[in-house]
DNA sequence: GATACATGTATAAGCCAGTGATATAAATCT
DNA sequence: AGATTTATATCACTGGCTTATACATGTATC
């Protein structure tokens, strides 16, 4: 039985082991996973309509509906219309909602900064070489999953 | 305002992406998170408690026993007792439960395959490269976890 | 060895976040 | 105008988590 590329295997296995650790590591605030990509989301790119959301966040439009309004009832979001289109809402963060996912952002920063330290030089330097190339790999993820 | 250390900002936020893409990539199979990784958990350690579970995956004993309920309803888990200390229980994967995992990691290992494919062979021999690191990474998630 | 405490699991009640099916309103197309 | 498509909302339901609590078994102390 011939060796056959093992390279993929690892990197899934690497990957999947690299994911579940994240998870854990990633500090929760009581909001749901799909909460915080969707906060991210609206702070990264601005005001998004509630149909980009829900296809973006790969969950159903009524889950986006609910969603939307969870955040709008803490205050971390608002609802707006699109004047070119009455049908539309456009969805924008608020203050609190920068805020929250700055504080988040910063939490998360300085909780993978200890288990940075933790390792040697050279896993660090590993990794930070490693940076540009995962970044194409999620650039190549995103336009996979719109395939 | 001196540029302090931009290093762990810069993986942070690396790494939170590429939690995000993963995300998306992996196969549900109708499985919660949790799910999946008791059932990996089984799968490469053996049978464990239910307490061991619980804490492993950082959700409540209930939650646990609840998940464990389901497994075993499924068919993807079974409980047993423990003659050493009959309180115990011993949770065991199945075989379909093997199955299940197995058949999870190719789907999850063909997905990655296809998105690493795009990539170019340097970006990929950075991210190979990176592996070990990341694995120590993982352990030092781990570590820090329990502490 | 009886009493007290600790440990392991289960049950109950409730909440949050998702789903599919369907309704309503606005835009678009003949 | 009428029909169809598009954008969002509402409803009823389920899954998976939480806290609080109960119950059974094990351990320690006197």
């Amino acid at each position: 039985m011939i060796e056959t590329p093992p390279e993929s295997a690892l990197v899934a296995f690497g990957l999947e082991r690299l994911y579940d650790a994240l998870r854990r590591l990633a500090p929760r605030m009581g909001l749901s996973l799909t909460a915080h990509s969707t906060l991210k989301r609206l702070s990264q790119l601005g005001p998004q309509r509630l149909s980009e959301l829900h296809a973006a966040e790969s969950v159903t439009q009524p889950a986006m509906t609910q969603l939307v309004t969870r955040l709008e009832k803490d205050g971390f979001a608002v609802r707006g219309g699109d004047p070119a289109d009455r049908r539309a809402v456009l969805v924008s963060i608020t203050e609190a909602g920068s805020a929250l996912v700055e504080q988040r952002r910063v939490a998360y920063a300085e909780a993978l900064d200890t288990v940075l330290a933790g390792l040697s030089e050279a896993d660090r330097a590993a990794i930070i070489a490693a940076l540009p190339a995962m970044e194409r790999l999620v650039d190549a993820v995103a336009a996979h999953a719109t395939t």
